[in-house]
DNA sequence: GCCAACGTTGGC
DNA sequence: GCCAACGTTGGC
């Protein structure tokens, strides 16, 4: 059981659009990073928790808690010509680019990303590391627990 | 809109 | 395989 942080531009998919959802579940696809990729398709698994985190944004931070509900499985953007992850280069054969899904567990208030910065405890985390750009991040038990008593309060 | 950080591309 | 140029990300 790992835990791990997700971003998502809340102009292209918010908690809300997740929380829609006839099941509260979406492929979280679109991904064209190889590290990022790589942490979906080798090391989540089902069950692991994530916290939604919007970036991009008025207010970012923490939104949401997830899922994963279902493993890695290659991205079908990549293969459709008229959406914007299109990649010439994937082939069915030799996919490139792979998604799990997510279903949302809850919505929380948000928890802004001024607010993460202001616990020492969170120094660690990887969201907040200056130049820090990967969309997917490993989250520890620690800073999981910590996070949430910021969630519950 | 600025700009630092960093990933990707492509010429050599 | 190097590395400069370029594009993107994302907080401010």
């Amino acid at each position: 059981m790992q835990y791990w942080l997700m971003k998502s531009e809340p102009d292209a998919f918010s908690v809300d659009d997740l929380a829609a959802q006839p099941k509260k579940t979406e492929p979280w696809d679109g991904i064209r990073n190889y590290q990022a990729r790589n942490f979906m398709r080798d090391k989540m698994k089902r069950g692991d928790l994530a916290f939604l985190y919007h970036s991009s944004c008025p207010q970012p931070g923490i939104a949401g808690i997830i899922k994963i509900s279902k493993t890695a499985y290659p991205d079908e953007t990549q293969f459709d010509k008229s959406s914007k992850y299109f990649d010439p280069k994937a082939t069915r054969d030799e996919p490139r680019w792979f998604n799990v899904d997510v279903t949302l567990v809850k919505k929380t208030r948000l928890i802004g990303i001024k607010q993460l910065r202001s616990h020492s405890e969170l120094a660690s985390m990887q969201i907040l590391r200056r130049g820090n750009r990967l969309s997917i991040t490993p989250v520890s038990e620690a800073e999981w627990q910590f996070v949430m008593s910021l969630v519950d309060s």
